[in-house]
DNA sequence: CGTTAACTTGATTTGAATCAAGAGCAGTGG
DNA sequence: CCACTGCTCTTGATTCAAATCAAGTTAACG
């Protein structure tokens, strides 16, 4: 395996690290731990002691939250360039998610006493933390919103334009979703089940709107996904021809 | 009315303050702005652009966030030493939802500018912020998840006991909610109506489980409700006798 | 090529929303 | 002081979206 040098410019990509001077992202640099993560791995597990800091620099990581009675909830998708991990750090010190790396992923990571070190340093460090946490505060809050108030059909579509904003990928026939996704995930990011997923994405299919298969999904019109997700008024479809 | 007085045995109280020293603390006194806020005053306004960090003295606000068409959910309830509207000033500088004062109020603020300096000075600041807001991130995430894969009694039920935990007031015969909390206020919080709300209160309070009345809620058992909360066997009620 | 996981689709049930009507209290102004 | 007005809350009847129950079908993988 190469060992991987954590190379300067990919961490200055990094939305907790913006705006620093050269000299602290050496310091940033030098202490960080890069490694490969291969698919399927559970980089941590709810209720374990948060002694880590995790980015990401390239791959997807599935956080997950599991209830008593074992339900689940996606609570969201990590891309390249994103931390996780780190709020729990400085907020309780116990991950309330697993994190799952859904295909090969490359890591970085710093342990709570070095980057509580960093930030004590470096206050800018822990500004761009709280300014990430509280985007992501507001997502959630956003989401709690949708999920009080809407119907299953619109939060379905909420969720997959969420998806294409971070992982959408252009291909020659509309905008498709970069990593491996089942009709039981979506389930889990919308409070529905898969067989209504399956259901509503089986109907949008034959309006073209979507074309889907074995954890893969491609959004063909988005302007019309959009028009669901916004409940806006709709061209009608005759029922035939 | 009276100048009032900050007093920095007060601030020592807030979390965003804790483990500064003395001179700290007598900085962010002086840099303060202290006042009394009359029920009903809305503190801030969703989409405004988020240019105060607030804090309770005393006193009981809500958090309520409004969709496109109306809707709304109660975010949250802060009581006494409790920071609002923080997180928005650090990320997006656009409040997402509304500040409404349930009673009267004394509250601090400090512009956003003096608090970012405040940060970079005393980065302990920062980190506390950022540990309050990943706290609510982390109770935010878990009630998406209760409003996706519980009934609405439970959902009710732990909605009452995390207003108990908060701002629960031992009263002779259990506790009590110590603020004006209609049954819309509940609906809006646990994701359902003011109809169903009123029939579960009705239940339990056939059951002796609550007592309510015009705005305002005490709980009688609440083992009972933790029994509803986590969904155990709990005893037969017979229907007669 | 068989086994397993992901997905589809139909039938039935059901929890909670919606529709609908009225009762109880609190503050207002005559 | 009391009628009026407007919330807040209760309760019944009806409807409906989505869960659950129940078989399949399809596609990947070893």
């Amino acid at each position: 395996m190469t060992p991987l040098a954590p190379d300067p410019a990919v961490l200055r990509g990094l939305r907790l690290f913006s705006g620093l001077d050269a000299a602290a992202l050496a310091e940033i640099v030098r202490s960080a731990h890069t490694r490969r993560i291969e698919k399927g791995t559970t980089i941590f597990s709810q209720g374990d002691r948060a002694a880590l800091c995790h980015a990401l620099i390239d791959g997807r990581v599935k956080i997950v939250q599991t209830g008593a009675d074992g339900q689940q909830l996606v609570v969201r998708y990590i891309g390249a360039g994103e931390m996780f991990g780190t709020a729990a750090v400085f907020s309780g010190g116990i991950y309330p998610a697993d994190a799952l790396a859904m295909v090969d992923c490359v890591g970085v990571h710093w342990t709570a006493a070095t980057m509580g070190e960093l930030m004590e340093r470096y206050p800018r460090i822990a500004l761009n933390a709280l300014d990430v946490v509280g985007r992501r505060l507001q997502e959630v809050q956003t989401r709690l919103r949708e999920l009080s108030t809407e119907r299953v059909e619109r939060r379905v579509a909420h969720a997959l334009l969420r998806l294409v904003r971070q992982a959408g990928r252009r291909v020659g026939n509309g905008v498709e979703i970069d990593f491996p996704l089942s009709r039981q995930d979506i389930a889990e990011m919308t409070g529905t089940t898969l067989h209504t997923v399956s259901r509503i994405l089986s109907g949008w299919e034959g309006q073209g709107i979507v074309g889907s298969g074995r954890q893969q999904v491609t959004i063909r019109q988005p302007h019309a996904l959009v028009a669901i997700a916004e409940d806006l008024p709709r061209p009608e479809r005759p029922e035939e021809k």
